[in-house]
DNA sequence: ACGCGTGTTACTGT
DNA sequence: GACAGTAACACGCG
C-alpha cells in the first residue's frame, strides 16, 4: 500500500526514533519468507546498534553497527508500528526488540511482507537516481507499454501503481505509449516527473503526517485519485479498468 | 454492507 | 523469447 514517497517518511522517522538503540532479541511469528532461520538472525542482529534506516526499490533498510543488513518489504499490507514491551498488534510478522524495552513490530493481514537477512545488492537503478541516459537505452528495447516499464521492478525500482499514473501526467504521457516509440524531448520530461512527482511528494506527506511510520497518504494526487473528477486544467480522468486501475486525462499524448 | 486497493510471483496464452 | 493477462495472498476501510 505505501508506495516510495511513504516509505521515504517512514524511514526518515523511523530512523530519528530508533538510530542509537541495541538489539536485544527478535521475534518472528509469521515470517515465511525470511531467508535465515529465527536463531540465526538473533545470533547475528542481536547486540548489535541500529545505526541507519533508509528506503532500496520498496525495501526498508535497517543497517546495524557491524554492517548487517534488515531489509523489510511491506508488500500490499505491511504495517509498522513502535510499542512499549509487548506488540499488542495483530497479525505480527517481526518483532524487533530493544535493549530499552521499547520495540518495532512489522504486521501483515495477509502475511505476505517480507524480511530479508542481508539483502542482496541490486544492479538496477532507484527511481531517484536513474539517469536519462540509462532510461533512454532501457526504453529503447522495449515495446511494452510505458506504465508497465515504469512499474517494473527489474527496470526501476520504487514506483508503485498509482505514482506511476501521477508521473506520467506529470510528464504528459499516456500509459498506454509504447515505450521505443516516446521521443527524445519526452524522455526527458519523463525523467524530471519521476523525481519532482516523487520528491514533492515525500515533503507533503511529511508536512501533513511528520511522525508518519505506516498507513499511506494520497490527498494530494491530482490524478490518481478516486475523489478528483478533473485534472487542474479541466481534462475529465478517465479510470481504465484492469487488474490495477490506471487513471489518466487526455492531456497525455499517446505515442504508438 | 459490500467492493475496492496494493506488489509480487506463477502461470497460461498469444 | 517477448509480451499480455489473470489469480492468489485475505483484510481494513469507507
Amino acid at each position: 500500500m505505501p508506495e516510495l514517497p511513504d516509505l521515504q517518511a517512514f524511514s526518515h522517522n523511523l530512523q530519528k526514533k530508533l538510530a542509537g538503540k541495541t538489539i536485544k532479541k527478535i521475534d518472528v511469528h509469521n515470517a515465511k519468507k525470511l531467508n535465515v532461520s529465527t536463531n540465526e538472525l538473533n545470533e547475528i542482529l542481536s547486540g548489535q546498534t541500529l545505526e541507519k534506516v533508509y528506503r532500496e526499490g520498496k525495501e526498508l533498510h535497517i543497517r546495524f553497527s557491524k554492517g548487517d543488513v534488515l531489509g523489510l518489504h511491506l508488500m500490499l499490507h505491511g504495517k509498522l508500528f513502535l510499542f512499549d514491551i509487548k506488540n499488542e498488534n495483530k497479525y505480527a510478522i517481526i518483532e524487533l526488540h530493544f535493549d530499552d524495552n521499547s520495540g518495532l513490530a512489522l504486521t501483515d493481514f495477509q502475511g505476505i511482507a517480507t524480511p530479508t537477512l542481508n539483502p542482496e545488492k541490486k544492479d538496477v537503478p532507484d527511481a531517484l537516481e536513474a539517469d536519462a541516459g540509462y532510461l533512454k537505452k532501457r526504453l529503447a528495447k522495449t515495446k511494452t507499454n510505458i506504465k508497465t516499464v515504469l512499474l517494473d521492478q527489474k527496470i526501476l525500482r520504487g514506483i508503485g501503481n498509482a505514482y506511476a499514473d501521477e508521473i506520467l501526467w506529470h510528464a504528459r504521457i499516456s500509459p498506454f505509449s509504447v515505450s521505443n516509440k516516446i521521443p527524445e524531448a519526452k524522455l526527458n520530461d519523463l525523467v524530471e516527473a519521476i523525481k519532482t512527482v516523487l520528491e514533492d511528494a515525500e515533503k507533503s506527506i511529511l508536512k501533513s503526517n511528520p511522525d508518519i511510520i505506516n498507513g499511506e497518504v494520497r490527498d494530494f494526487m491530482l490524478i490518481h485519485n478516486s475523489k478528483k473528477k478533473q485534472s487542474p486544467a479541466g481534462a475529465a480522468i478517465i479510470i481504465n479498468d484492469a487488474s490495477r486501475k490506471t487513471y489518466y486525462t487526455d492531456e497525455q499524448e499517446l505515442f504508438e
